[in-house]
DNA sequence: GGGGCTATCGAACGTTCGTTCTATAGTACC
DNA sequence: GGTACTATAGAACGAACGTTCGATAGCCCC
């Protein structure tokens, strides 16, 4: 009936790939790595379990051993990547306390991991929406937090530098430069997560600092008008 | 057997809710609209035609007098949608000349159309790569086009303030905070679409224009590498 | 060597999919 | 009032969908 519990859906932070855990959770991480393929490459909606079955080289009936749905399979999938972005962001924030390096920081992790699993994270972001009810407020919390974390890191800048900006709309334009990066990455011709994180921290970061940059706001415009944070 | 022809699809740029056209062509727009708003809601694979002929009150059947098929249907509203916001921008940009005010239009442009038009915008984004063949080279050859604007924008301005950075990245980060926003935007509570312009083109000018802003470029790094344009 | 557990499969279930066939009201013109 | 065309619908098509059932290998333990 239902499908063996694993440690890959309790707490256990274990690499989807790793060579540890049982023999099933071998066996699974390996599922959910052909399934992230297909899922990036058809859409989570367009891709059939029959799919998933010819590209994991198992019977459509042996992949039910392994998970209990379609949709659980897109949870597990969804929530391993997320955890995993958050976890490494904790550990590379401890111990830094210069504000703009840690919004540096955020921004480092989160190209470096999404160039390093570009499907992992196409399937995060673009079937965003797909899941309903439980499995779906549990990833939206995740995402949450995530949100919220770099909101500090911006008001922690803010208030360092004495700047007045909407945290919100800032941080959404970063998410959006940072998450579109999906899109067209090609890593034969584009620069490495290193690079790029200096490149789109440089534009964020300069373009938040009101310095009367060399192009200033021309025109009437008074002070900033505060925008409503979430 | 095939559906009859329509101005909508041919190179007319009647509004897609226009009163003008003939009857057929009114009847179409309408189903557009519905299809349009069940798209953004379920995915283009995850809305079945029964949805669509639920919402726009026709029997299925009576669907396909309009159009041959599902997918020449997410190519009509594509195609009316990403027309429309070029040859917007085309009439706007007439006749000004300052590169940073040509920028700016763009942006103004982009969002004004992206918040009125959220679900098509949606959908445009959201399905970019479910065209095959014809249809989609042909979506693509119209992005292409408008992205190259944008480019040429950016390659204005640099030469006017002799600026030195990677335009591609710049453009790519430009669009990824405009087109993240069909994600976030909540009318209730975000800024409307001249502010939000503003906003980012703030952002995106700062950043782009290394005054030394209040927070300077910190550690060893050479004058910024270029890197390849498409 | 037999019982129990793990892992896998072929075949089928009932449902829904996109699409088409055929029929028929409504309308306009002769 | 007949004829031609527009616009719509009911019913059905075969294919594909997610999922389940029952069977059966391989393996470890007694």
């Amino acid at each position: 009936m239902a499908s063996r519990s694993s440690s890959l859906s309790g707490r256990s932070s274990a690499q989807i790939s790793a060579g540890d855990g049982s023999r099933f959770d071998r066996r699974l991480a390996k599922i959910l790595e052909h399934a992230t393929e297909v899922f990036c490459e058809k859409g989570y909606e367009g891709a059939s379990m029959r799919d998933l079955s010819r590209a994991s080289r198992m019977s459509l009936a042996g992949l039910y051993y392994y998970f209990d749905s379609k949709e659980k399979l897109l949870y597990l999938i969804q929530k391993y990547t997320f955890s995993t972005i958050l976890e490494r962001l904790r550990q590379r924030l401890e111990g830094v306390d210069d504000p703009e390096q840690r919004v540096r920081i955020f921004i480092q992790n989160h190209l470096e991991y999404f160039l390093a699993n570009q499907k992992a994270v196409k399937v995060l972001s673009h079937e965003d929406d797909v899941l309903k009810n439980g499995y779906g407020s549990e990833i939206a919390g995740i995402k949450r937090e995530y949100y919220r974390i770099c909101l500090e890191l911006v008001d922690e800048l803010k208030r360092a530098l004495g700047l007045e900006f909407s945290s919100r709309i800032a941080v959404l334009s970063l998410f959006g430069m940072m998450n579109w990066i999906y899109t067209w990455h090609n890593p034969r011709v584009d620069a490495d997560a290193g690079e790029l994180a200096r490149e789109m921290g440089d534009i964020f970061l300069h373009g938040v600092c009101r310095g009367r940059g060399g192009s200033g706001p021309q025109g009437k415009r008074a002070s900033s008008p505060k925008v409503r944070v979430m």
